[in-house]
DNA sequence: TAAACGCAGACTAAGTTAGTCCTCGTTAAT
DNA sequence: ATTAACGAGGACTAACTTAGTCTGCGTTTA
């Protein structure tokens, strides 16, 4: 399995389909819905990203979530970080401290500073946090729009309003016809 | 656990070893010993360097393992990919095939070219290869010995001299003394 | 011929990941 | 006031990975 989660691509689809839908909330169940992927899943990742402010939910029976802040404003850093929780590259095991030259005590100039090679390995995990800070949410949201027709977003508007409908259409019905 | 495994931090500890040597072969067990790691474990790292050509094998009673070309043609991430075998930062579950506004069939438009999040995850793993592919074994070590004492290297000398005549010395003496 | 090697595979224990399920408090519409 | 839709959180499971051990095999040197 790779370093880079699943749930962090859960995440930055779900991310995309909020960009498209004009500052209105979708629930976590629509967002899972519409991309056919687990929704208790992602009822998972989400409170994730609302901890580090990348979207604000609101509660009860109309919420959902909602971009936190402008899309532009929000890197693929911030979101791998939010739903991974920064976890390092590599983990030094600090094996220069081990050596069995050290006979008695190991030498100060031995583990003064960063390891060498733990050096080499934070070098090579900022070249690839930078690489994802460079990149924001909205650059890639409107990278799609070119690609995608018109009709697709008229698409998921009219899913995105049916939505809207029938959710509280449903309420009210106690569900007492079955087993009775 | 991190990505870039323990694995490759004894491996590239276990070279700076042999980069000290001179040329003359070093066995896994001693390579391990030195360290203060599980030999049996060490074991298992560094047939994958054979493999790929970093380190040369000689096999039999004063084998053992010397580097396989110069330590300034040996990169980080042939090391890396050496022994975790080129896993990719981040695996596409190609989600966006999967989105349900699309009845009845994926449209070309959605599937061409790569995945915009993939793109983006490639770009950040390529960054982190370039880094790991600009620093060599050579580099690292040569900053280590500005760092180390004359006598740490007189030091591992005497220790490897003395290693070469003893696992010699103790050949030839069938061990029947114990419980016979 | 015995012991020191490299090599390969089976095995285990612990940790991580993807995913499910259940309970709770909150909220909007009836 | 209920009811059902929502977010939040925790317990739980299955599959996979990692670190590490152990055993057996073929090779080589003294």
């Amino acid at each position: 399995m790779a370093h880079i989660t699943t749930s962090v691509e859960y995440g930055i689809h779900g991310l995309l389909w909020l960009v498209g839908n004009d500052g209105k909330a979708l629930s976590s169940r629509e967002i899972a819905e519409i991309q056919g992927i687990s929704p208790s899943f992602l009822a998972k990742i989400f409170p994730k990203l609302e901890k580090a402010g990348i979207v604000a939910a609101s509660e009860g029976v109309r919420g959902g979530y909602r971009l936190g802040r402008a899309a532009d404003e929000i890197t693929f850093l911030q979101i791998v970080d939010a739903i991974e929780g920064e976890k390092p590259l590599f983990d030094c095991q600090e094996v220069r401290e081990r050596c069995a030259l050290f006979t008695g005590g190991v030498p100060g100039w031995a583990t003064s500073g960063t390891c060498a090679i733990h050096a080499v390995m934070k070098q090579a995990e900022k070249a690839m946090r930078d690489a994802l800070a460079a990149q924001t949410l909205g650059e890639v949201a409107s990278r799609f729009s070119r690609k995608a027709p018109e009709s697709f977003f008229a698409d998921f508007k009219e899913w995105a309003d049916e939505r809207q409908t029938t959710r509280t259409a449903r309420t009210g019905r106690p569900v007492r016809d079955g087993p009775s």
